[in-house]
Formats: structure tokens, C-alpha cells, sequence
DNA sequence: TGTGTGAATTGAACGGCGGCCCATGGAGAC
DNA sequence: GTCTCCATGGGCCGCCGTTCAATTCACACA
């Protein structure tokens, strides 16, 4: 059969990654495989080679998407505005909301290791750095101007802590926690870490307030 | 070919059980095969349907070992005692050294789900409780007596934050965060939600300290 | 020491799936 | 109508989990 030109290459790809990340939030990513793409999309196998080198690049960009996806909602909880110490909380309950609504999907960016310990590509390392950057908008209200170290710091530890307990509260591996449970233990979290960052910051005015 | 009687049946099994593990931490659950742990340990694909149901079966041993080895971690450290409070931080910190060791391993924890949606079985749902327990009973001194869901939640809360650390570190995914930085972000997370924890069940004493 | 017996072990075989490639022929350009 | 080009999908080759009849050996007993 020759060319159809029914989708445009754009089309196209969209249209395998759609596919890709229907099947891995399904089934998981070893439920993944070129020729299950192929029929949900109805082409053939070989057309998806010739959108993308392989099948890590289908999951690379899937990862890509997911990561963008994510990003979109903190920007528009990010605009919300509101009260600073909220607004962080509001960061973090948004993040857990994002994993839950689809976990297998999410735990592909932990699952999928690029072939041969070769490390990402930039491009991923910079929606990684997006994501962060958003985390220290957040927290920086809460720290002096020149403190950029420490909110460095905050936001790796908040980001790394919601990602802890979503990830294991989606995994059933936090003893008896439900998913429900795991929003208040998010509020939990980031509400005692940055009170005791503030005590470091200013002891006593922390504790009067 | 007969009985060999080289190994004895529990041999055979943690032969198995070794050689599997080897093979997930060299190449992560999906280099593994029946075959070639049969290759490795010098037997025939059959014999591990001797000892095992399946290949599910042996991975959740596998994941059941991993379990057991960090208790032994971990008890002997809250063996060691201490002081209270830097208690809870040597404990976070063995935790994340021993997830770096064997990285791969690991992360078997949470790649692996069972066929079927089946829920792991109850000795597994143990060991997972019996770990949080020990995290538990590090923080227990820090917490009024009476304070058992402060104390639970706490231990939950830790335990999540710590893993997401190692999570992240590992898998490279937190932004220019190396193996060695991990360690003094645990440290930033516990300290700091210790002390918020501390303002929240006495706010003045635990500012004055 | 010889022999019978059952258990342990085998490995070939089944049925299926996978990644990936390339000769083919239909679609578009002129 | 002709030609060119490129998407196509059938096919190659290999690996997988699992099974089970056949085989071989260890051991008990004589």
C-alpha cells in the first residue's frame, strides 16, 4: 500500500502518542509494543518507525508530554495567586491530584530507563528544571530575596517529598494509606517543613506568629 | 536427567532468589527470564517451576528479601540508640543508602505490580508494616505518649518524603541533584519537619529551645 | 553389593509475542 | 499518462513463559 495521506506527520505522531500513553496508563509499560500502537491507530507497525527512531523514543516522548502536562496545571494554580504559604500547598495538592488521576502513566517516569544507561536528552532536562522552577516561585516569597540556596533546597525537598508519598500512596506500599489519606499527609508535610524553615530562618518571630 | 542432589530444595531456592536478584539489579525487571536465571545457576527452565508457581512468584520473593534486608538495616541501627532526635536522621540516611546500593533493585519495589490487579499477599503487606514500625518507634520519644496518630502520621510522612528523595536521585530526576546532595536534603527534610512538627505540639518551649 | 522405586530434573516443544526492516505499489506531482 | 517517492505492512528472526513425558539418579532395603 502506498501513502494515504489521510493524517499530516503531525497528525500522526500525535496520534502514536496518544495511543502509547493509553496503553501504558492501561497496561502498564511492559503492556507496551509497537504493534499494539499499530492496531489501536490502525496503520502498520513499520509506520511508526517512521516517526520515531524506536520505541524509547515513543516513551521518551510520552514522558515529554506527561511532564508538559503537568507543567500546564501548576502554571494555572501558580496565576490563581492567592495567599503565599497557600499557594505552595496548592502546588503540592495539584501535583498528588495529577499522579493520582493517572499513576501508571506516571510511574513511566520512573519505570523507563534509557537504553544502555545512556542519560536523558536535554530537552527532557529542561522540562525537569521547568517543573522545578515553578516549586521555587512558590516557596520564594518565604525566603529572604538572596537566599537562593535554601530555596533551591526547599523546592527539591517539597518536590521530592509530595513525589514520595504519591508515589507510594498510588502504589499501595505506605501501610493503610489511601489515596485520600495522602492529600493530608501532603498538608502534613509541607506544612510542618516550612514552619520548621522558618524557625531556622527566625526563631522567635516564627514561634510568636 | 535425575536428581542431582547437589542442593538441598532451600539451596535451590535462594540460588533462585540470588540469581534473579542479580540479573533485576544488573539489567531491571525486564532482563529477567526464566531462562536466563536457568542459565545462571546452571539449571533448566523446568527447575524453577519446581520451586516457584511462576515467574510473578519469584519476583515477589525477590521483593520480599529486599524488605527483609533493609529490617535487618534498620533494627540494627535503632540498635545502636542514640540520641533521640538523631536517631530519626540515621535511620532516614540508612534508608537512603541502602536504596543506592542497588538502585535497580529497588525500584523493583514499585515496577513490579501483580497480574491482574491482584493485591499483594498478606506476609508482604507485613513486612511493609513492620518497617514503618520501626520508623515509628524512632520517632515515638519525640511525641507524647498518648500521641498515637500524631505518631503513625509522622512516620508515614517521613518514610514517603525519604523515599521520594531516593526515588528522584536515583532515577536522575530531580534537577542537578547528585548521589552525594541526596543525603543532606534527608537531612534538610527530617530536621525541618521535626521542628515544625515540635512547634505544633508546643509552640513556645520548642522556640525557646 | 544388587536392585527396585519414586522423586527430581530435564529440555524439547507449544503457542505467542516482540522489535524492526525493506521490497512493494499506490498517491501525488507535473 | 507517466514518473517518482515514500508510507506501508507482511515477514524475518528471536525471545518469552510454561508444560510434561522421558530420563536419571539417590536411596532404602535385601
Amino acid at each position: 500500500m502506498g501513502r494515504r495521506s489521510i493524517h499530516t506527520p503531525e497528525q500522526l505522531r500525535q496520534l502514536i502518542l496518544d495511543a502509547a500513553a493509553a496503553i501504558i496508563e492501561a497496561h502498564g509499560l511492559a503492556g507496551l509494543s509497537a504493534r499494539e500502537i499499530a492496531r489501536r491507530i490502525g496503520y502498520s507497525p513499520g509506520t511508526i518507525y517512521n516517526m520515531f527512531e524506536n520505541l524509547d523514543d515513543v516513551v521518551l516522548n510520552v514522558e515529554g508530554r506527561v511532564l508538559d502536562q503537568l507543567d500546564e496545571r501548576l502554571v494555572a494554580e501558580l496565576a490563581k495567586g492567592g495567599d503565599q504559604k497557600a499557594l505552595v500547598q496548592q502546588l503540592a495538592q495539584t501535583y498528588l491530584a495529577f499522579t493520582h488521576e493517572r499513576p501508571k502513566l506516571w510511574n513511566l517516569l520512573f519505570e523507563h530507563y534509557m537504553p544502555g544507561g545512556t542519560d536523558t536528552p536535554p530537552w527532557y532536562q529542561e522540562k525537569l528544571e521547568r517543573l522545578m522552577g515553578r516549586v521555587e516561585t512558590a516557596v520564594a516569597p518565604l525566603y529572604p530575596p538572596d537566599a537562593v540556596l535554601e530555596r533551591q533546597r526547599a523546592a527539591r525537598v517539597l518536590w521530592a517529598g509530595v513525589h514520595g508519598i504519591t508515589s507510594l500512596s498510588t502504589a499501595n506500599k505506605l501501610s493503610n494509606v489511601t489515596s485520600e489519606a495522602a492529600a493530608s499527609l501532603v498538608t502534613d508535610l509541607v506544612g510542618n517543613y516550612l514552619a520548621g524553615a522558618a524557625i531556622k530562618a527566625a526563631p522567635v518571630r516564627a514561634a510568636a506568629s
